[in-house]
DNA sequence: CGTGTTATTGAAGTGTATCAAATTGCGTGG
DNA sequence: CCACGCAATTTGATACACTTCAATAACACG
């Protein structure tokens, strides 16, 4: 059973707008040196050599809600810079089922692995907040690793992070009950990432569970007094009260 | 719950045997160009100097199976890497549920988030077959990384690798039964890490499940003639089955 | 305003965990 | 070397959390 996307979400093939093309003499907020999430990604602290070739080489892209960045089994093009906004990392089983695996934004990368290894992307990204972000080309990104210890080791740091992430979600999956990943959920993803409006299938993609599990349990929250729900929109009362039925301990 | 630790396993604080203090003039054998597994690991193609603080800055040691090379909570030493032998790391949930993450051999490396963090150990490291491995204590491997790139980079490649591992085994926890899961674990542990005579109870900690299950589908795998028992020997007859159970694409 | 998508509720089925108790296998000490 | 004792394995019975399927309601967007 293949999943079918559906007609609403699928504003895929128009090729997001471009601010510029590589080679050209890029206006000055397109800097990476003056990039507003610098301080948050690699390549803070660079040579200005470094910036230099960052910045020849680089695409400056808008994306909106929706929009496909890659799609897991598309060639590679480089790693994409997260400006602004927010993306989620899907995979999707041979059942169709999708789990959300990682949520990006500011300062973050994306496809990191394909680029270095130069295989297919694994799984999909997609646009959660409207968000801005540079293209930087393989060769450029290789080069880049091989002449600044600190971007390597810095990548190595935040691959070290998702990975400690994943062996936690990977531990909980079977430790905890779905109520317990739900509450998990709820806190972990209103909390990074709350400008965005996140639907009950999302949260089961995330908490790995159904989005009808997910919808009892919301209604056994506010029961609880732990959530009101207001139509689609979810509003946290009682955070404490969520901590403790994620069996998160403080 | 808390989990008791076997008597017949603990043989923890026993100090593991060692080779020899930095600061010495090491063996031959004991150099790191000389490294048997030095072609799989991080530090192939060292430039002299950096092979020179390698060797004057690590310490040789032998361990045996079930020794515990450092516990969650402990304070990192530095890195270890592994020169022979094989070292499980497993994840103890707060209901005392244990979690093989990973099994890590000639070549590899642990402990590198610790270390790189400066933040205690996330999980056990436990001998599976007798080993020998090197540590490099932080601050000679933090320098090593800040001036050789190809460290950092071949550091960055491998943890890329396991966290794809831990994604793929972190869907598969909900998208897969039991049984599916089981017969991948056969395969997976079976053939990286022949040596090593996984028991019921391992095999489970890999696969999500209960000993019990594991039981019961063993002896359902060895009716359908896929494998075969003998004792607490596992023997696999037919791989292409197991791979269809296990709804690996071929 | 209609159409497709999300959310909601209900009923039914089942894969696996859990608990308990017996048996086998194996290392160690006497 | 053998017997003892602990741990690993095995088998059975029971329970239930969660998925699955189905059908309706509410919403949002063009």
């Amino acid at each position: 059973m293949t999943k079918i996307q559906s007609k609403r979400t699928q504003n895929v093939e128009k090729a997001p707008e471009v601010d510029l093309a590589g080679g050209g003499n890029p206006s000055e907020e397109s800097l990476c040196q003056n990039c507003e999430s610098k301080h948050l990604g690699l390549f803070c602290g660079l040579s200005p050599e470094g910036y230099q070739s960052l910045n020849s080489m680089k695409r400056n892209q808008h994306y909106k809600t929706g929009d496909v960045v890659f799609r897991a089994g598309d060639h590679p093009q480089g790693i994409y810079c997260i400006k602004s906004g927010s993306v989620k990392i899907e995979a999707i089983g041979q059942d169709g089922q999708a789990h959300i695996l990682h949520v990006v934004n500011s300062g973050g990368i994306l496809g990191l692995k394909a680029s270095l290894d130069e295989v297919p992307y694994e799984a999909n990204a997609i646009v959660l907040q409207p968000a801005e972000m540079c293209i930087i080309h393989r060769p450029t990104f290789q080069t880049l690793l091989e002449t600044n210890p600190s971007v390597a080791i810095k990548a190595l740091r935040a691959s070290m992070l998702e990975l400690h992430e994943m062996e936690k979600r990977f531990c909980h999956a079977t430790d905890l009950t779905a109520v317990e990943r739900i509450a998990e959920a709820l806190l972990h993803l209103k909390d990074r990432f709350e400008s965005h409006r996140w639907s009950r299938r999302e949260f089961a993609e995330w908490a790995s569970t159904t989005t009808e599990t997910v919808i009892r349990t919301l209604s056994q929250f506010e029961k609880e007094g732990l959530i009101q729900l207001d139509g689609r929109k979810i509003i946290i009362k009682d955070r404490k009260g969520l901590l403790e039925k994620a069996k998160i301990m403080f």
